[in-house]
DNA sequence: CCTAAACAAGATGTCAATATCCACTTTAAT
DNA sequence: ATTAAAGTGGATATTGACATCTTGTTTAGG
C-alpha cells in the first residue's frame, strides 16, 4: 500500500526529528532506520529539493530537518517523495463524463482521504512523543525509544 | 495508492454485479470497462481462482459472480487479487524488538485499517444502488449510470 | 594549499507489476 | 462430428520502482 521509499523517506525523517535541530549524517541515517545507503541518498535529496530537509557538505557536514519536528506532518514527507494520489476524475477517463466520481471511485477516493487526513493532522512530533510501552521498535541509538 | 490490477478487478466485479446474476463475455467486460482485455483475462482468473466469480467454456459460456453483490464487499476482491498488507511487526525486523510497532508504523497501520474497514462495510450492491446526480461515469452499456 | 569528510548527480543493473501473444481445451449448437 | 465461441495457461515484452556504482563538487581544518 505504502511504497518502500516513503517508508524509507518517514524513517529518515523521524530519526532526523529524534535529534532535531542536531545534523546527521547519511551514514547515521542509514546505520540507524537499515535503509540502504545509496538509496537512502536518493530519497533524501528528494526531501532536500522539496524543502524537508537541508544539506551540508563538507567535514562535519550532514542532513537537518528545516522545520521543526511539531511543524512538519507526515503528510508532507509523504507527498516530498511521492505525492499521494487522491482519484480527482474516474480513472475510465472519459471526457463525455464529467468530473463527479461514480459511486465506485468515490468510496475508493473517500478511503484515500481518510488516509490523507490522518497523516495532514499528524505532526513528526505527535508521533516522537507518543508514550510507548513496548520495547523499542525504530532503531535509533541513545533515543528515546532506542 | 491501489495498484492498476486492483482497479481493473473492481470495475470488472462492478460491471458483473450490475448485470448480475447473468453472465458477461471477457470481451463484454473489456469494452465496458475498458481494460486491455489480454489482461482482464489474468485479473479474471485470479478471481475465479480466489472464487469470487465463475467461468464458463464454450458458446454462450461467460463470467458471472458467485455471490450476489449484496453479499459480496469491495474488500474481498481486492483481498482476492492483491490481498491489502496490514503493518503487523516493524519493518525494520528486528528479532529482538517483539512485535507491538512503534508510533510511527502504528499510525501508517491505523490508516490501512481505515481503508479496510471502510472496504469491507461496502457491498457490490451498495455501490451499485448508490443515487448519483452527475452523468454516467461508469461505462456500463445499458447500466443504471450508462 | 592539501586532504579527508560528506553530499550531488548521472549511468547502470535488477526485479516485479503490467501488458501482450499464441497455442490449447472446453462446450453449445447445428 | 463439426464448428465457432469462449476461457486456460504458458511464454514473452515493457515499464517503472528499487537499488547500486562511479565520478564529481563542496567544505572544514590543518
Amino acid at each position: 500500500m505504502f511504497s518502500q521509499t516513503v517508508e524509507y523517506a518517514l524513517r529518515a525523517v523521524v530519526f532526523l526529528a529524534d535529534r532535531a535541530p542536531t545534523t546527521g549524517t547519511t551514514d547515521d541515517i542509514a546505520a540507524a532506520t537499515l535503509v540502504p545507503k545509496p538509496y537512502l541518498v536518493k530519497v533524501l535529496q528528494g526531501l532536500a529539493r522539496a524543502g524537508i530537509v537541508q544539506t551540508q557538505r563538507g567535514v562535519g557536514g550532514g542532513v537537518s530537518l528545516v522545520k521543526t519536528p511539531a511543524e512538519l506532518t507526515i503528510l508532507e514527507v509523504v507527498n516530498a517523495v511521492e505525492p499521494l494520489q487522491r482519484i480527482r476524475t474516474c480513472p475510465l477517463g472519459l471526457a463525455a463524463h464529467g468530473v463527479k466520481l461514480c459511486p465506485l471511485h468515490r468510496r475508493m477516493d473517500e478511503a484515500l482521504a481518510h488516509v490523507e487526513d490522518a497523516f495532514r493532522s499528524t505532526t513528526l512530533a505527535e508521533v516522537l512523543a507518543e508514550p510507548t510501552t513496548s520495547t523499542p521498535l525504530c532503531n535509533i541509538p541513545g533515543g528515546r525509544r532506542g
